[in-house]
DNA sequence: CATTTGTCAATACAATTGTATATACACCCG
DNA sequence: CGGGTGTATATACAATTGTATTGACAAATG
């Protein structure tokens, strides 16, 4: 949790050597994302780092987090719910066409070609930095298998196709797609293609896959 | 000043301000690995806290690698090769057993159970460090897929089972199955017990689907 | 008005970093 | 023996780090 800031409207921006107006936990995030081209990690970076980019003193900084960790968590935090309303947006734009599981890609897909940013942030620090950012991150994984998990139940119900482990494909996916995406963002443009459309393939494997084995469950139910 | 033969005097202990015996680089990336214990990243670590962990002053790291990145990457290779070597091992034991996709499973698995160590170290820089880092990551996987793509296509033309493009089928399970992997090592025993169990069942199912999509194919080609 | 409070900057400090330079051995070759 | 060559060390230095302290200024509050 940050220390509330924003507080009077400031209109003075003459840049005078004495003040500057208030700066908010957003921006400071924004400088910090603005940082992470490339390779770095949101752990890389250094408290002074950020304050440079955003402009502040390195104390400021201070006033709006504790931590960069807390502010990576933040970030985390962010970009999870970013990238989950657009792929809810994707999802209601592409709620009329048919296509049975090819939407369920499709909308991911569109997601991760559109900003790949959030993606990049989330996939980067899966495996790496402190404990509560790794949670956050696990916590951000968990809502999108969730929201996966009941689309793919709604979908087989409506059509029919009962599917073994439903939380295990949306599972698989999830962290499939976010392995593929996180490499997708050094690459060409066409390369991107192609890259997408392998993982929708694959994805597609998936969900053909769980669908198999649930019929096959109950043609004979296994031994154990 | 005696002549003294080198395989002599190496047993002398005294910590006299003088000499150590020479270090090869496998010590220091023996000591580089031992400080990526729990969150850190290889490229987080700093020339002198190796050093440190090595017993050497920090100067003498650049006999043996020019960068830290050059050590990181050294240490992929062996990770690679090492993970490798483990699993062709496990398959070679499993080889007599029956039990169609259940092997390749098992043999992932089972190399997974046995040094995460590897498999963390490669997972966690997929998609950090420098170029010439990732490069070398995407290197290791590659060698992975196409070791499993063999394999794959071996069992499926034993079994008359045709698979829907193997090289995606092993792509997918590779890459599913070091992102799981990477999540594993900080769990406890039986929590990892589960999600072991939950990967094999992942990968089964891409397995599956691809049968199941290689059959469809056949039947009737697509229609684009 | 005076006072408090919140947000910033400036300075400073100890730690740690990567690396340059110089030096002390141990060895190999003549 | 004497002189490279290679490997280690010690010292040093400039940069950069996180943070403590202090104070300036604006807005809110009395």
């Amino acid at each position: 949790m940050a220390i509330r800031s924003r507080k009077a409207s400031n209109t003075n921006d003459h840049e005078k050597p004495g003040r500057k107006p208030p700066i908010g936990e957003h921006e400071l995030m924004q400088a910090a994302v603005s940082l992470l081209d490339g390779n770095r990690s949101v752990s890389s970076l250094s408290l002074r780092e950020i304050a440079r980019a955003a402009n502040i003193a390195p104390n400021s900084f201070y006033r709006h987090f504790r931590d960069v960790d807390e502010l990576a968590v933040a970030l985390i935090d962010q970009a999870g719910r970013g990238l989950r309303g657009m792929i809810r947006e994707a999802r209601q734009r592409l709620e009329g066409k048919q296509g049975g599981v090819r939407t369920s890609v499709e909308v991911f897909m569109e997601a991760l070609d559109d900003d790949s940013r959030y993606l990049q942030i989330l996939s980067r620090e899966m495996s790496l930095g402190s404990d509560a950012f790794r949670e956050a991150v696990e916590r951000e994984l968990t809502y999108f298998e969730q929201e996966l998990c009941d689309e793919l139940m709604m979908r087989g119900e409506r059509f029919g196709l009962p599917m073994h482990e439903p939380a295990l494909v949306a599972k698989a996916i999830t962290r499939l797609v976010f392995t593929m995406g996180a490499s997708a963002d050094k690459l060409s443009p066409d390369a991107r293609k192609v890259l997408i459309d392998e993982t929708a393939i694959m994805v597609r494997m998936i969900i053909r896959g769980s669908h198999a084995m649930a019929g096959e469950q109950k043609q004979k139910p296994k031994k154990k």
